[in-house]
DNA sequence: GTAACGATCCTC
DNA sequence: AGGATCGTTACA
């Protein structure tokens, strides 16, 4: 029997509200080239939701960079923001239904850029498919699943109807 | 080709 | 409070 088995696709498929909270205390594992796989308790999520949502990124249009996003759930959407920060992604919900979770903190480390940083995350994770991918994926762990919600950080542009949705969970 | 803008972080 | 820093995007 195994303690620990990697998330199948199904998994992702739900709608990004109901599983934005449900990724907290999963594990993300990374593993580098040659190297033993290391694991981070995901302890931070935020939910961008569909083209309605201005906040989110498809709001504005579907491009090339948002492409990723109208994928069937569970593939990588990495972006690069203020010229220097990585912003890791995992899509969910059903196929053109453009949904994303932005993991905010992972294993103690708090931030979307510098946990990034501190996992080696890169444009090359762009499209990763985290049910197949060799480097990088995610397991489920027993315990802990109390959380608050509050609304997202660096949204307010996106106007006061959105900018207030409670979409950010935080693991406590 | 040009210009504006960030789902951030660090230093002052 | 302000600067770093550059891919993406829209527009000419």
């Amino acid at each position: 029997m195994k303690l620990t088995t990697r998330i199948e696709k199904p998994f992702f498929r739900r709608d990004v509200l109901e599983l934005a909270p449900a990724l907290l205390g999963m594990q993300l594992v990374v593993a580098g080239p040659g190297r033993e796989p290391v694991r981070y308790a995901i302890s931070e999520t935020e939910a961008y939701r569909g083209v309605e949502d201005l906040a989110c990124h498809v709001s504005k249009g579907r491009t090339g960079r948002t492409e990723i996003m109208y994928s069937e759930g569970g593939v990588l959407y990495v972006y690069l923001i203020y010229g220097m920060h990585w912003m890791l992604n995992i899509v969910t919900g059903m196929a053109e239904q453009p949904q994303a979770v932005l993991i905010r903190g992972v294993g103690g480390i708090s931030g979307p850029g510098r946990l990034t940083r501190a996992l080696g995350i890169d444009k090359s994770f762009n499209a990763e498919d985290l049910t197949a991918s060799e480097r990088i994926w995610l397991e489920d762990s027993p315990g802990n699943s109390r959380f608050i919600a509050t609304p997202r950080i660096g949204v307010d542009y996106a106007g006061p109807v959105w900018k207030e949705k409670p979409w950010r969970f935080v693991a406590v």
